[in-house]
RNA sequence: GGAGGGGUUCCCGAGCGGUCAAAGGGAGCAGACUGUAAAUCUGCCGGCUCUGCCUUCGAAGGUUCGAAUCCUUCCCCCUCCA
């Protein structure tokens, strides 16, 4: 094991808080394999980099020899997180959960060590608690306390349902550190006042508490919100390399800096050195084609994250069309079919509708022409042809008799 | 149990008998500009066999030539009192 002094600084990177760092010293001061929680909501079944702030943290555990202790919240997810929520969320079914529990591990293993992460579900002890358990939990908390948590007390100001179930969810998760025996939890700053609990409750049931830690989420694509699947805002960990490469590419200048700080693994000296070639006028751009390589390679290897950045200088840069495009070919009975019908058989639209206000506003192509008549017929001949949506879609299709 | 307020298109929110597919904002999409940047500007933003037609304003009925708007019943949410 490595020393503390350099322990503590590559725990510390990224971090937001550390309560209570002292305590974290004596942890790591005592030698032995700590038993480090993070818990995971199975409602999104896609991992996203978002996630994987988190994560990487607790890979970092497991190099400095480690035990991570990975939650799945089944019984959690069928009550359904209210944090951050300003509605009350929808409970999942058992199934969907078990479903989601499933590939998100699957996931997880990308980035984390099997061999030294121990995979827990809390519903192995939740439903062993009864009544009478869940009602001694809440008897350990008050309702003043609980509208405490800026979200409850916002819910409950503005007049919006507050479900008293909801007010479970935070007791629960603080139990589960009781029923784990975790010696440190890791989170997003938003779930500050869950990790809190379970220090609260761990003394209450006569255990040390935990030391908590949390971290800054992940902006999403938007650079406003926080990444999530429900946004549609994220890049997921499963999409293709040059979803990827290209999704990053298209953020911000200033939430580039962002997921260098959260995402890279770089030092924070090189990041520091990147912002200063940009001041002294390197183009960003450039800087961002190194993130996206690097993240890109971090899920799909060199080799791809190569040739997902000489698609994407070829498609856009270069303005040429992508080299793998969908094919399909589509069956029609006339002579001719309409150009708005065939983009929405095509899936390249929602609807025919959408199609003919893309064509108004000259989004759409057919062979590199811009189609201009929105009803145009486009005759069945049994050739492929290329067709267009905006910048981004792309099909070539072949229409037959 | 009592009194009152409210449920509108993806979200927030206006409309309160015809001019309403429904103001405004957000999100999203497209075009221009570009570094697929961001920002900005412009347009679009229910569906269809698209100068017209169909479906939508919690649900179901009703009044009316005509309803998101009025009436009845029901469902749901919130506030205050108990």
């Amino acid at each position: 094991m490595i020393d503390i002094a350099e322990a503590l600084e590559r725990i510390r990177r990224g971090a937001d808080e550390i309560l209570v760092e002292q305590e974290l010293v004596d942890l790591l001061k005592q030698k032995r394999p700590l038993r480090i929680k993070a818990g995971f909501d199975p409602t999104a079944p896609d991992i996203h980099l978002g996630h994987t702030v988190l994560l990487n943290k607790l890979k970092v555990f497991q190099d400095l020899g480690h035990q991570v202790l990975f939650l799945i919240g089944d019984f959690t997810g069928m009550i359904g997180d209210p944090t951050g929520r300003n509605v009350t969320r929808k409970p999942l079914t058992r199934e969907a959960v078990l479903e989601n529990a499933k590939s998100y591990q699957k996931q997880a293993f990308k980035i984390l060590d099997p061999d030294k992460t121990e995979i827990l579900f809390n519903s192995t002890w939740l439903d062993q608690l009864g009544s009478r358990g869940m009602i001694e939990l809440s008897a350990q908390y008050t309702v003043a306390r609980m509208l405490e948590r800026e979200d409850f007390k916002t819910r409950y100001r503005d007049g919006q349902a507050i479900a008293i179930h909801e007010f479970l969810y935070p007791l629960i998760q603080g139990y589960d550190s009781v029923a784990m025996k975790a010696d440190i939890e890791l989170g997003g700053t938003d779930q500050k006042f869950n990790l809190l609990m379970g220090r609260e409750l761990q003394k209450q049931y006569g255990q040390k508490p935990q030391v908590v830690i949390t971290f800054p989420l992940l902006e999403g694509l938007d650079g406003v919100q926080k990444m999530s699947k429900s946004l549609g805002n994220y890049i997921g960990i499963n999409e293709p390399p040059h979803e990827i490469f290209g999704k990053i590419m298209s953020i911000s200048d200033e939430l580039m800096w962002r997921y260098y700080d959260l995402l890279s693994f770089k030092s924070a000296v090189d990041i520091a050195t990147l912002k200063q070639s940009v001041v002294n006028g390197a183009n960003p751009r450039d800087i961002k084609v190194l993130l996206a390589e690097e993240i890109t390679a971090r899920f799909h290897g060199e080799q791809a994250a190569k040739n997902a950045q000489e698609g994407f200088v070829a498609q856009f840069q270069k303005h040429q069309k992508p080299e793998n495009m969908p094919e399909l070919s589509l069956k029609c009975d006339g002579l001719e079919i309409p150009i708005a019908n065939l983009l929405k058989q095509a899936q390249l639209v929602s609807s025919t509708s959408e199609a003919m206000r893309l064509i108004e506003q000259g989004a759409v192509r057919v062979d590199d022409v811009r189609i201009e008549d929105k009803g145009k017929l486009i005759a069945v001949d049994g050739q492929y042809h290329v067709y267009q949506v905006g910048k981004r879609s792309f099909a070539r299709i072949k229409i037959h008799g």
